[in-house]
DNA sequence: ACCTATTACGGATTACGTAATGATG
DNA sequence: CATCATTACGTAATCCGTAATAGGT
């Protein structure tokens, strides 16, 4: 089956005649003659019959008529629908992200595509940055939301912004002597030298907000005796509040959460790496398809 | 579009693996890969993502797919309708009747008919003779009811039986006088030549009851003089009942009509022709479908 | 003779195979 | 090196045209 066979046989029998229809076809006469033919002989079955005024459809030519309209129309919608993908009048776009980017950057983002491409479905899938990365490499989301440094080589990205991250203490802290405060900051300064014999909150090794931590502490020559885990964010910075232990956090996130008790935050020196990278993802072999350009340039834009 | 390249696509899809595909299919790696190409090049578009964990669709191959699926189910199910069709599971015949026959033998045939072949839609269409013709010479209907004599030779027929004509007079015509009665029938024989002088009341020159009656007039050597004319046989049975002239009619036919003057019947000898052969006629140069056949058979078993 | 359907046949394109080549784990 | 996708290329089938034939007003 042919599309072209169908709309041979529904033209011959909306014109009744071999001629006429071989003429709004553009092929010859014979031909179309001999495409009927060759169809009737498949279906082993007649579906005209030829009379002195033209030809006039079975049964079973009426159900291939009925059938063939039907695939037709189905094709030609899939194809214009294909053009309002290319349009991006139409699409989906599958974005992962970690938890927490995902409430800072969609809650702008999101409205502003809305209302450049409101027919393109977006799905979102959260998980750590590492289930984030397997899912741009199985082609389970189109692009990634997350922070660098990215474990897989085989994934391309694009940096947004960079983000500071602060240390997180009691807010009594009897390191409070150490501070220093400079104009740039809301919060004081401390060098995390003096954090040596604390205890510590931190994440789990495969967090990246663990890497950052043990980045910061590596630069400042401290290997951590005592440590609490825990993968959530807010909770270490709420066990740091009430003097658990020192926790380091991004600076954006502060304003995610709420602590019983007000902690005490503070800044790092450059040259201790307290920062990193929100990054936009993209499997390096794969085109971005347009929603994700898009997507992209709307990020960089309002970021 | 071919349903092959459809059917390709859709299974490339469910094993997300050319060549789990291509063994599924039949057909060589290198070929189906390339009519993957062609048709994403056709489309302009990809429809898979080429991962390491296989290909998986695209948004234009999610569509792409469930049109796919779609199409093969309504050819499918056509294909099914086609073998039904043959089967005679399924069908339709369209008779083309005069509209009395339509009443004497469909309430015979017709539940016979349904019985063995419930699913076969039937459909009438009345008119006279003529009007059958035409229709069966235009495939409007598969096969006619009417009699003979047919005047167009492109029509064949099968006789399916004989039926007297009777002559229709008054209830005391002064032509009692010439009854004679015989064992075969329960009403007297006349010799049409003493109709010589009477007036007439017969159907239109176009219809196949006048035709009769001018073949036994002519055989009587009789030229009408005065004579009304009526289309309905009913009309000119119940004209002759009170006098107005003779009429004559098939004798199987009495029974469908009630006068409110009783009139009188007269069958005439064999010599006179007065007699109509019921036919079932069908377009010469076409082939009788399945359903038309058995509806001959049972027709010629039953009647 | 004229119009339309069918048959005969020839050249261009497509269908589909095998063998070879990359790419990737 | 083993597996899968892609490329190269050859042959068989088909697509679709023109020319000729037939069937019907």
């Amino acid at each position: 089956m042919t599309l072209k066979e169908l709309q041979y046989i529904v033209t011959i029998a909306e014109e009744k005649s071999i001629s006429r229809a071989s003429a709004r076809l553009y092929v010859s006469q014979p031909y179309l003659s001999q495409c009927l033919m060759r169809i009737e002989r498949q279906h082993d079955m007649p579906l005209f019959r030829r009379t002195q005024h033209g030809l006039v459809l079975t049964f079973a030519g009426e159900q291939y008529v009925e059938t063939a309209r039907k695939i037709v129309k189905l094709y030609n919608d899939f194809e214009t629908g294909l053009c309002e993908i290319s349009n991006m009048r139409k699409g989906r776009l599958t974005i992962g992200t970690t938890i927490h980017l995902g409430s800072m950057v969609f809650s702008t983002i999101l409205p502003i595509f809305r209302e450049l491409y409101p027919n393109i479905e977006l799905r979102l899938e959260e998980g750590p940055s590492q289930k984030i990365e397997e899912y741009i490499i199985a082609s389970k989301v189109d692009i990634g939301l997350l922070h660098c440094p990215l474990k897989d080589s085989a994934i391309s990205y694009i940096p947004i912004r960079e983000n500071n991250f602060v240390a997180v203490l009691h807010k009594d802290s009897h390191l409070e002597e150490f501070f220093y405060k400079k104009e740039e900051s809301p919060y004081p300064f401390i060098d995390p030298k003096h954090f040596s014999g604390e205890k510590f909150v931190l994440a789990y090794p495969y967090q990246r907000v663990r890497q950052i931590a043990d980045q910061i502490l590596a630069a400042a020559g401290i290997q951590p005796l005592s440590c609490l885990n825990t993968s959530s964010v807010q909770t270490a910075m709420c066990l740091s509040a009430v003097g658990l232990g020192v926790s380091f956090m991004p600076e954006n996130y502060i304003s995610l959460f709420n602590c019983p008790v007000e902690p005490q935050f503070c800044r790092m020196e450059e040259e201790f790496g307290a920062k990193w990278t929100m990054a936009v993802a993209y499997d390096s072999k794969d085109m971005l398809s347009g929603p994700a350009k898009e997507f992209i340039r709307i990020m960089k834009e309002n970021m």
